[in-house]
DNA sequence: ATAATAACCTGAGGGC
DNA sequence: TGCCCTCAGGTTATTA
């Protein structure tokens, strides 16, 4: 579920109630995630919450004390409730707060992790080795054309390669192929410099207008305040059985990476 | 090094 | 109604 722009929704819409604020207790339903929850996490009573950065799609906790590494993975996403609100199915984590609110974590399908470490979080073996942030000036024409001009993948893959960029996910790649005017099954080194530029620029374009819309709901997300993201009604291709919201071309779809993807067959090439 | 594939897990939706 | 199948926003580990 969370690309990039669910995770700083999530962030935006987090943040504010943890700033400053002790948590008071831990309560785990669930530690089987992705990893197992590790027991010292349940013993961070007492720690104060200094701020929430994102980086990639994980969430970082800065505590007093250590950090907090939270990612979504399929299906996560954050609330923040008055302690008291009855805990709904798959609601793993709750932390309960001393101003009398919880953040409660939900992950139906459990790909979603939460680690703790003592060290710096950007140093953890997950984290140090992702590529650059998309709406970060490190993400260029000219560094896209580098990581491009040898690879035979497709830019779609490329693109989705965290190692390359990050918080490039499902819907988004699609998305911003279909802005760039560029085909998902293209190999990355058949494309034109002027195309690379296109798509750095789309998928920046993209994920931003995405954050400003609160993200996108399929099925799991909601923004911290329980509502749904509002991009769905702004995308152009994902999941569109139907026209060309732009030609009228009947919307291809195809299996990229494991991964359905969709495209205009007139307006990409 | 790069690329392709399986794996982790639950729930929703379609076909019969 | 119920059973079986396929698919879903991510990422890592393993294998060619």
């Amino acid at each position: 579920m969370p690309e990039l722009p669910e995770v700083e929704t999530t962030r935006r819409g987090i943040e504010p109630h943890l700033r400053g604020r002790r948590i008071e207790r831990v309560i785990l339903r669930d530690t089987r995630l992705r990893w197992p929850i590790s027991p010292e996490v349940s013993e961070l009573g007492g720690r104060r919450i200094l701020g929430v950065a994102r980086r990639a799609k994980y969430l970082l906790w800065q505590l007093d004390r250590g950090h907090l590494i939270w990612h979504l993975g399929m299906s996560g996403s954050m609330r923040v409730l008055p302690i008291g609100a009855p805990a709904e199915n798959h609601e793993h984590v709750e932390m309960r707060l001393d101003n009398g609110q919880a953040l409660k974590f939900r992950d139906p399908r459990r790909f979603g992790a939460l680690l703790y470490t003592g060290d710096d979080p950007l140093q953890h073996r997950l984290i140090r080795t992702l590529g650059p942030e998309p709406l970060g000036d490190e993400f260029t024409a000219e560094y896209l054309h580098a990581h491009c001009r040898h690879r035979s993948a497709a830019i779609k893959n490329v693109l989705m390669n965290s190692h390359i960029v990050v918080g490039v996910g499902n819907i988004y790649a699609s998305e911003a192929l279909f802005q760039a005017g560029i085909r998902p099954g293209r190999a990355a080194r058949r494309i034109s410099r002027p195309g690379i530029a296109r798509i750095v620029d789309s998928v920046r374009d993209t994920l931003a207008r995405a954050i400003e819309h609160g993200g996108t709901t399929l099925q799991d997300f909601t923004q911290a305040d329980g509502k749904p993201g509002y991009f769905r009604h702004e995308l152009q291709v994902y999941g569109n059985r139907e026209a060309c919201r732009v030609c009228g071309h009947t919307i291809k779809q195809v299996v990229l990476g494991q991964r359905a993807t969709w495209y205009c067959p007139e307006c990409q090439s």
